[in-house]
DNA sequence: GTCTATACAAAGATAGAC
DNA sequence: GTCTATCTTTGTATAGAC
């Protein structure tokens, strides 16, 4: 059978992007993952906040290596691949889903070191996301100067997000897709090369 | 002394930006407000749902006042009059407060019929900022088309709530200042007159 | 390692005295 | 209307049999 913990992980993922950390229980892990009450101390002992980081940390990897897959160079060329990589984000945002790094960023106990420790991930993921995308602006001999391609896949990240939160309130595509045609004629005008 | 029902909606917004409408408890709003415990259900009779919803819509009309005292006219002016007004909300965002609309996107339960309403009543702020914004770019008599001017404007809104949740996790201003001069740099070069 | 059973705390929701 | 006290449920956490 399929590695226990690993499901549970997964799991975890899942009931993060539909009901937050703190909206998030045992009991819907386990039911989706169908392990036993007492496997969540066996495989993690830091218990909620250890599984909720680990969770994080996997999600926060799948998506920097969605991210990797991006054509380089060109920076309108990159904006609508990123807009058409993240649709499917978006459309499970329109239905309770969408990100699980989004969901980190709100703690229930914002004194408790353990929530603390999150809300680093949180940033450290949403940086290394930005990065990748910078590397994509400005590859090695060519693209954009580096403050700018930075600042531009961080402004493509923060859409990501906000889109997420509108997309989610919305129930449609609608915020997205304004969004990302804004995105399109605005890099136009300013790397259009014509 | 102050109206107790105002005071506990207030504490109810201070509540939804820290902690989230599932990691918030009646003993915190209790506790802000001075309330005590049965005067919940006096004044709320359809209990956390109600309150929580009452919160979100006053909220909501506060930031909507704030932007309809926006400058109006050449889209230059009125994004960086709008980046400017929202950036003391995004230094509370690195603090663990932030945007109460964002926080109730993110519900406990699903399926219920309660957080439903809630859902829908998080759309219709958003959506009313973003026709407020759009108002400020094309207003009577000159100023953006209206499809263009809609687009924009729910893109601000879009960049608002993803600094927020950037933001929030970074625990920094940084995100939102690399996207305030990303957006006003490419607002230049498709709205600038030289 | 996996499962059942349970302890303990905190949440939302009510009842009723004043 | 305001307050105290309490009911019920749910959640995290743990113990211990197999």
């Amino acid at each position: 059978m399929a590695d226990t913990r690993s499901r549970m992980i997964d799991a975890t993922i899942r009931a993060l992007q539909r009901r937050g950390v703190a909206g998030m229980s045992f009991t819907d892990v386990l039911r989706d993952s169908g392990a036993a009450r007492g496997a969540i101390y066996h495989h993690f002992p830091g218990g909620k906040a250890q599984l909720v980081t680990e969770a994080a940390v996997r999600n926060g990897e799948d998506v920097r290596a969605a991210l990797a897959t991006l054509p380089a160079g060109d920076p309108q060329v990159v904006v609508a691949a990123f807009l058409d990589a993240v649709r499917p984000v978006l459309v499970a945002s329109t239905t309770g889903g969408g990100c699980a790094i989004a969901a980190i960023t709100v703690r229930a106990d914002e004194q408790g070191r353990d929530d603390l420790a999150l809300q680093e991930s949180a940033g450290r993921i949403f940086s290394s996301w930005a990065r990748i995308l910078a590397d994509r602006l400005a590859p090695a001999g060519g693209g954009l100067p580096p403050d700018e391609a930075s600042d531009l896949a961080t402004t493509l990240i923060t859409l990501l997000e906000g889109a997420h939160v509108l997309c989610r309130a919305a129930g449609t595509l609608e915020p997205f897709e304004k969004a990302a045609r804004t995105a399109i004629a605005l890099t136009a005008a300013r790397y259009g090369t014509r």
